[in-house]
Formats: structure tokens, sequence, C-alpha cells
DNA sequence: GTAGGGTTAG
């Protein structure tokens, strides 16, 4: 005792505070001294960098000093330690008490199960001898294992307690009916519970409404029940409450914003006589979940001008507005005042906020920024560590993204889905695909978002045998309806060639959203089923589902290569007259596109002439191939030049000049512009490209035969022509091959190019084997007519992969029609 | 020492 009198007292020199010198009592003393633990650890809470370390401090501090901290000493130990992920040190906090009380007990299971560790918590539960337990202790496990997602457990314990005769309160309730929605036939417990909170008396108290309420308005959105009629039972118990507070308010608006009924939950929120925070939060929160984000930015105006103070809520939901809404500017202000009027924030503040700002950033393009909001966190939790990783994906940026992985302390379900997605973005297939098979080997197992990504990883790679295994697999693991993996489902169908799976996944989908009728309506197009793409278009705008920007490049795509121009352009013209949406450069560009193909070039001209934004690669790249196509020299040229400067790593303009130039027999000018392409460094040069003019059919190699693709493209192609011959085709057939090194030089040679031989070498698949040719080269119109022949004269369908896009041919025809 | 609503990552 002498020596805990000596410790206050020198304490009190050490800070300089009165109330620990001059006391002679020992019960002051002590008193004092959790008093000054207290205000430390107070302090640390403050402190927001070091608050672990100097909690840390304070707590060898207490053990050296021999002090036994009350139960307000160990909350606020725990609260450290548990909020700075340091649950070793909180477990260490526990097993220094001799005997613990109930009280301290309570604390911890508390602690543990907030903090997710529920087995802590349940091994201290347990090792609670059953003398000691009381309600309250019955009812913090209760919470824990509801908070947890443990529904049964939860009722389980609530079976014990009643044998055990211990009486079940408000907060017993309030803590069941949340756990509700977690077991199996939640709606028959629901009236058994409710029945029971009448009879125990606690019908009447606000939480136990509050609850009552949640659960009504949670079993409306399940999909076997009329919404309307439990919205209308928890409206009822709400209207008949003898005192609302906050949360039933916020309850009942949550409740009819998350049923889809805005107009209410503005009538309830505007009949509230006095607003608090919470609401106004639940009306920003609504309104930016449901995609309606100016009026969010409304909401906290009006809360701001009422002089309401924004707390980490408001923050987080309006920060996710602008970054939703891309207002960047608006976002950074709402930043710059954070910076200036937050002077104390507290710890969750901190993580929510701060990783809504890595969002508003990483959504805004400013991936570097979001970095540095990240770097600058004192503490970081999951979401920060997923929000910086996405900010790496949706960047492109795969390699910082690939390292940042690695280096993540936890990784959960989206933390792999953000990854797999990524690879598969990138186009990374393989990549996507190993890592969703390393996830499998994890406890932490796929949910639908992976299975999504690796679908897409699929289609990355046209891989149709793993598409179809995953497919199973997705059904087999439960996910078979999930709306993501479905829609990558009909993406992967279509570009692996087979649309009519696509369709069928399209039209077995219990739920469709935007992306699922974009994905249905560019399979389509991509097959060249032109009037099929604009059909389903036409059914979308029918079901009132409002195209975005993503299904105007789709339907303008599918109209051009359907050669739909009339219609193409009423499209272009609706999207901002009828849908308010402000055209991009790749729209312009289909808009081109669609105008050359069908060589309406003063058209699309004109259009490019009165652009209102600086014409981009994607306009010239539409005008340059649709010169390609028509042979119009002039234009072609200039738009290829425009390239050169915007694109100069590009490979694309100058294939596409030089064949301009072959396509009207000058060869020294095609030759010079490959020449050029490898001079300047530019990647992806193809080892073989050709053109066919006139019934001479064009071959550039990159060398004679050093290149290695080069060799194996001269064994198809003696073989092919040799063959063709012999089948009577364009018997004139000059075949003039162009040599790099030696421009002019004439070998009377070699066909068409790599892909034609490959597809030529795949002819020799056994009978009622599909053949389907994978090759990432452009299809060009001679080799689409020699895939006509081919078909007709093997008579089998014959699919050829065309970047995205995918042409059967079948009897001499091809399913993209008039294409070509 | 225990509760009910509202947040941020795909």
């Amino acid at each position: 005792m002498n020596a805990l009198r000596k410790q206050a007292s020198n304490l009190g020199k050490q800070t300089g505070l009165k109330e620990f010198t001059g006391k002679d009592r020992v019960t002051d003393a002590v008193r004092a001294l959790a008093n000054f633990y207290a205000a430390q650890l107070s302090l640390c809470s403050k402190q927001i960098p070091t608050s672990y370390s100097n909690a840390r401090m304070v707590h060898a501090h207490m053990i050296v000093s021999g002090f036994r901290p009350k139960s307000h000493i160990l909350n606020r130990l725990m609260d450290l330690y548990t909020k700075s992920s340091n649950l070793p040190y909180a477990r260490q906090l526990f097993d220094e008490i001799p005997e613990p009380d109930i009280c301290a007990r309570t604390t911890f299971i508390t602690a543990y199960s907030a903090s997710g560790d529920l087995k802590l918590a349940r091994e201290i539960f347990n090792n609670t001898p059953l003398n000691i337990r009381d309600t309250v202790s019955y009812n913090a496990m209760i919470t824990g294992c509801a908070h947890n997602s443990d529904g049964n457990a939860a009722f389980d314990l609530f079976r014990d307690m009643k044998r055990y005769n211990f009486k079940p309160d408000n907060f017993t309730y309030t803590s069941m009916l949340s756990a509700l929605s977690l077991i199996a036939d939640h709606e028959s417990h629901c009236q058994q519970l409710h029945s029971e909170i009448i009879k125990s008396g606690t019908g009447f108290v606000t939480s136990v409404i509050n609850a009552l309420i949640s659960v009504y308005i949670k079993c409306a959105s399940s999909p076997h029940v009329t919404p309307s009629l439990l919205m209308d039972a928890a409206r009822k118990l709400f209207d008949e409450m003898p005192h609302k507070d906050e949360v039933s308010w916020t309850t009942v608006i949550n409740g009819y914003i998350r049923n889809d009924d805005l107009d209410t939950a503005s009538q309830v929120f505007d009949g509230m006589n006095e607003k608090l925070v919470d609401s106004w939060n639940s009306m920003i929160s609504g309104y930016t979940h449901k995609g309606l984000y100016s009026k969010s930015l409304e909401m906290s105006k009006k809360m701001h001008l009422l002089g309401i103070k924004f707390d980490g809520f408001t923050y987080t939901s309006l920060l996710s507005a602008c970054a939703n809404s891309k207002l960047f500017l608006h976002g950074k202000q709402v930043h710059a005042y954070i910076i200036k009027t937050v002077i104390n924030p507290s710890r969750d503040f901190l993580f929510s906020v701060n990783n809504a700002l890595i969002t508003l950033y990483s959504k805004c393009g400013k991936t570097d920024d979001a970095r540095k909001i990240f770097d600058k966190m004192p503490i970081r939790d999951i979401v920060s560590w997923n929000s910086v990783l996405s900010a790496y994906v949706e960047a492109i940026r795969i390699e910082e993204a690939r390292l940042f992985f690695t280096k993540m302390p936890e990784k959960n379900e989206i933390s792999w889905s953000v990854m797999i997605s990524g690879f598969a973005q990138n186009g990374s297939g393989e990549e996507g695909l190993k890592l969703f098979n390393q996830q499998r080997s994890t406890e932490c197992q796929p949910c639908d978002y992976s299975y999504a990504g690796a679908i897409r990883s699929c289609s990355a790679i046209a891989s149709l045998n793993h598409g179809c295994q995953l497919h199973a697999q997705l059904i087999q693991s439960g996910f078979g309806s999930s709306l993501s993996a479905s829609n990558s489902l009909i993406t992967m169908y279509a570009r692996c060639g087979v649309l009519e799976d696509s369709h069928s996944v399209f039209l077995t989908m219990p739920c469709l959203d935007s992306v699922s009728w974009n994905a249905m309506i560019a399979a389509f197009g991509q097959h060249g089923h032109g009037s099929r793409a604009v059909n389903l278009y036409e059914e979308m705008l029918k079901e009132n589902i409002a195209p975005d920007r993503i299904t105007f490049l789709t339907i303008l795509s599918s109209c051009s290569h359907s050669g739909l121009v009339d219609q193409g352009q009423r499209y272009f013209n609706s999207m901002y007259d009828t849908y308010g949406i402000t055209p991009g450069e790749d729209h312009y560009g289909r808009l081109v596109d669609l105008l050359c193909r069908a060589g309406k070039f003063t058209e699309a001209k004109t259009v490019i002439e009165n652009l209102p934004i600086n014409v981009g690669a994607p306009v010239w790249e539409a005008l340059l191939s649709g010169c390609v196509i028509h042979g119009n020299m002039e234009l072609g040229i200039e738009a290829a030049e425009k390239l050169f400067n915007l694109i100069p790593s590009h490979d694309g303009p100058y294939i596409l000049l030089s064949n301009l130039y072959g396509k009207s027999g000058k060869w020294t000018e095609a030759a010079r512009v490959r020449n050029m392409m490898r001079s300047r460094g530019v990647k992806k040069e193809p080892a073989c490209s050709w053109i066919e003019v006139d019934n001479m059919v064009h071959v550039f190699l990159v060398d004679d035969t050093k290149h290695p693709e080069v060799s194996e493209v001269y064994g198809y192609l003696e073989e092919l022509v040799f063959k063709m011959r012999k089948l009577g085709y364009v018997p004139d057939t000059k075949f003039v091959l162009h040599d790099m090194e030696n421009e002019q030089k004439e070998h009377a040679l070699s066909t068409h190019s790599e892909k034609l031989a490959v597809a030529f070498g795949l002819l020799k698949i056994p009978a009622g084997v599909p053949i389907r040719v994978f090759k990432n080269l452009r299809i060009c119109g001679d080799c689409h007519n020699a895939f006509e022949f081919m078909s007709e004269v093997v008579g089998r369908e014959i699919v050829v992969r065309d970047g995205k896009r995918f042409h059967h041919f079948r009897n001499g025809k091809c399913s993209c029609g008039n294409y070509w």
C-alpha cells in the first residue's frame, strides 16, 4: 500500500497534477491512480497515430505498479486494443485478471465478438460458471452471435438461458430479433417471438418495437412474401408506438428506401419534428444507394444550411455520392471541409471517411492520390486495403495491383474477387483462372463475384472448356442465380462462339440489370445478328430499363456491322435528346464507323468537323478503317497522320494504312509504311499480313524465314494453295510475296494469311467434331470470302473468332450477313 | 458489463 501511495505521489510530481500529491489515504491514492490511467487512456484514444503503443505503455505501467484495473479502465484498454486490431493484447489483459467477475467477462465477450473473434468470446462465456452467469452476460453472448451471423447459436443460447431460469429482458428480445433474419423459416419464428414479447411485458419498450419493425421490414424484402403487407405491419407498429426515438424513425425511413419507395421515405422524414443527423444520414445514404446522387448532394446542402453538423456517416455517404457521379471537384471541397473542421475525429470516423476518400480519388482517376490517403492513414482496415486494390485495378495498373495484393495483411472474398476480375479485365485470363484456383485452396472460398471474375477470364482467352466447367461449379456452389456471375456467362458464351447458350443464360435469369441487357445486345451484335440486337434493345426500352453509355456503344456497333445506318443514327441522336447522355469520343467513333462502313464519307466528315469535343483516336481509327474498306486514299492518309501523332505506339494505324496503299496497288508505299512502323519500334508487328487486289493476293512478311511464325505459315500456305487450286478456287489468282527486306521481290508462292492457313489445318479435324478457330488476328474481307468458300467445299460449319466477334460459316454463307 | 437504425471495398 505504501508503494502504491509512493507511486501516486511520483506520478503527481512527474505530471504536475495536484490531485496525486499530498494524499494520505490509500483509497484516495488508488482512486487517483485509476483516474490517472483513465485520463492517460482517453488521451491515447485521441492521439491517433500512436494510440495503441501508448495504450500498451500505460498498460505495462499498471502491471508494474500492481494496479488492478476496474471495469471502466478495462473498457478503455479493450477499446484501444480491439480497435487497433490488437486482440492478442486484449487476451493478455483478460488473462492477467486473477478472478474476473461477471462484469469483466461481459466486457471481454462484447469486445471479442465485436472484433469478429466469436470463438474467443464463446470460450470465455463457456468457462463462466453457471452460478455467476446472468441475463446481461447471456445478452452479450447472444448479441455477439447475431453480429457474427450465427443465428442458430443465438437461438440455442436463448433456449439455454430460459432453461436455467434466466429471465429474458428487453435487451434479450432486441438481440434475438436481430438474430432472427439469420435463421431458416424466420417468418414463423417471428410470429412466435412477437407473442412471447407481448406476454413478457416488454412489448411497449421502444427498443423492442424498433427491432420488431426492423424484422418486419427485413421480411418484406424476402422474395416469397407480399412486401406491402409486411411494410404495412411495420408501419402500424410504428404509428402506434407510445414513444418514437431516433432509431424508430430511421428504421422506417430506411425500410422504405430499401423497398424502393423513396417518396414514402421522404414523407416520413418530412414528418419528423426534430430531424437529427441520423435521419438526414438515412436520406443521404438512401439516395446515394439508389443512384440519385444529385438528391443526396441536395440533402447535404440543406442540412448544412440548417446548421446540422455532419458526422462520419454523412461524410461517407456524401463522398460516395461524389465518387459515383464523378463530381471530383465537389468531393475535393468536402475533403477540404473535413480537414478544416474536424479537429478530433474518433477512430471509426477516420476509417470510413478515409476509405470513402480513397474511393473518391480512385473513381475520379486520381489513383496516386488515393494511395496517398491510404499511406497517411494511421491505421487501416480491410476496406482501406481493398479500396486501394480496386483503385489499381480500375486504373488497369495490374502489376501494382498484384504487388499490393500480395502485401495485404488479410484478404477477404472481396480482395480475391477484385484481383481475379482485374486479371480478366486486363486480358490476363490464365492468371485470373490461376488465382481463382488458388483461392479455392484457401479458407476464403470463392463467392459469386470471384466466379464472375473467373468466367470473365475464360472470355479473355476464349476458353469454352473452362467456361463450361465453371458454369457447372457455379450452379453446384449455389450461386446459379447470381446476377454478376450470370452476366459474365452471357459474355463468355458469346465470345466463345456459342451464341444460343449465351441467349439461354439470359432467358433463364431470375432478374436482369442493365449489364445483362448490354451483354446480350453485344452478343447479338458481335455475331453479326444486327436485327436481333436491335429488337432486344427495343425490348429493353419497353421494359423501362434506361440505356447507359455502354448500351449505346453496343447498339451502335451492332447497327454498323449490319449496315443499319439510319437506325444507328437515330439511336445516336436519341442518346442525348431522350436520355441526356453526352456522347463521348467512343460514341463518335462508332458513329463515324457506322457512316464510313456504308461509304458515307461526306456525312462522316461533317460529323468530324462539327465534333463538340477534340477529335480523338477512336474517331480517326473508324475513319481510316472505313477508308480501307472503300479505298478512299486521300481521307485515309489524313486519318493515319493524325493517328501517328495521337497513338504513336499502336500498330493498327500502320497496318491499316499499308493495306490502304496495297488496295490501290501502291506496293512501294505499302512497304514503306511497314518499314516505318518497324523503324519506330512499334510493337506487336505481325509476322504476316496480306491483302487481295484484282485476284492477286499480296502477302507481307517480317522477313523470309527467320521468324518462327513465318516458316510455320509457309508450310500451311503451300498445302493450302495446292488444295485450293485442285478444288478450282480462283484459278487465275497470282500470289505475290512482299518481302520486307527486299521489297517488290515477287514470289509466286502464297495465298492468304496465317489465320486462313491455320483454319485449313483445322479442317483435318474428323467429321462430327466442331471446327472452331481461335486466333486473335483481325479477319479481313478476302479471308472472309475464303472461309465461306471452304465451308461449302467441306460441307461443315467453321466458327472463326475475330477479336471479340465470331463468324459462323455454313454452306458458303456467314452468319454475319452483309458484314463485309 | 448487454440492444435497435444509418457507412466505406466488387
